[in-house]
DNA sequence: AAAATTTATATCAAACCGATATATATCTTG
DNA sequence: CAAGATATATATCGGTTTGATATAAATTTT
């Protein structure tokens, strides 16, 4: 699922430019499973138009750069359908914060408590912005909207109910040295 | 928080050659929020050593390539230190899964009931390797592998909760056409 | 009026991923 | 017991991705 995939998959939701597809992956209904920036958007939908899986129509705006409005062809809806139909790949989780924390013992408790907090409110924001999604919308898509609420509330949950737990026991740990 | 860091981290807990960093990754305390396999490992021990934070010593073994054991040096450990007490990027995930739930229209109801079987198996799986670490271990390590338990709890609940509600809300849809 | 943000595309070095190559030991199964 | 599969072990390489940077103007905020 290279990003050239991802790119079909917007585009097969409407028409649009490099700029908003990677918008609605920063903010949008894709946000919280996918990752997507310019730096790998644009050499993908250069591929896709050179393959023909996709057309470009450039707006030529007046004072501004051109605008290059991208719409999914047939042979790129067959691609997406392929890949869609296909066998996924395992999830990929990589997580500063689980590896910082792994490491607890290198930081200094407070630094830690500073952290969970920020995480806390980082996932009540995502949390807040995901059920703020009042549209309606297919089965699919709001069985994956509902699937990433979720898991935030789950992380928010733990990380509230355990908070406590692991600065007390770090803390008694320093005085016992 | 880049491979040659991730390395440190392991090599902080005991010496060990690439490929036993590599099963870290898979199957040890890492793998349930960090990658890294052998074309990203192998090049970074490289650096490491190059820049004198970890040491190299040859077992040569008879009839078996020689394994190299690395073991994080004094400049090494300053590194991991400073990458701890730094600002932990975001999170990030990317889940075939969900992206092709996502576009579930596009794929048979039986084929998506599928899908989600398989997905809750290995769900499944990964919570029962997660909760057999019996071992002892520091309060933020216990902290982070309860982390990945709760999450993984979280995702097989919402799946068996709402499996049956998509399917029927697609089979639904399929007669309505 | 100045500063910051948003709209918009593009490139580039460095890092990373997945597949492949090589070679042997050990474990499993017919 | 022999064949096949899996585990041990390192390494490379092409293609992809990341993150930073460059450019430029309109719009919004201070």
């Amino acid at each position: 699922m290279d990003v050239k995939i991802l790119c079909l998959g917007v585009l097969s939701r409407g028409e649009c430019s490099g700029y908003e597809i990677r918008k609605q992956f920063e903010d949008g209904p894709f946000s919280h499973f996918q990752e997507a920036g310019f730096g790998s958007i644009y050499p993908a939908l250069k591929k896709l138009t050179e393959g023909g899986l996709v057309t470009c129509r450039e707006h030529s705006q007046d004072s501004r750069p051109d605008k290059k409005v991208y719409a999914i062809a047939a042979k790129g809806r067959q691609s997406l359908f392929d890949a869609v139909n296909g066998e996924p790949g395992a999830d990929k989780l990589r997580s500063d914060f689980m590896f910082m924390l792994f490491f607890g013992d290198l930081i200094a408790p407070a630094d830690i408590d500073h952290l969970i907090a920020k995480r806390i409110a980082i996932h009540s924001a995502t949390l807040a912005r995901l059920e703020s999604c009042g549209a309606v919308m297919p089965p699919s898509e709001r069985f994956v909207l509902k699937f990433g609420v979720a898991m935030h509330r789950a992380a928010l949950r733990y990380l509230e109910d355990h908070r406590h737990e692991l600065i007390g026991a770090l803390l008694q740990k320093d005085v016992a040295e």
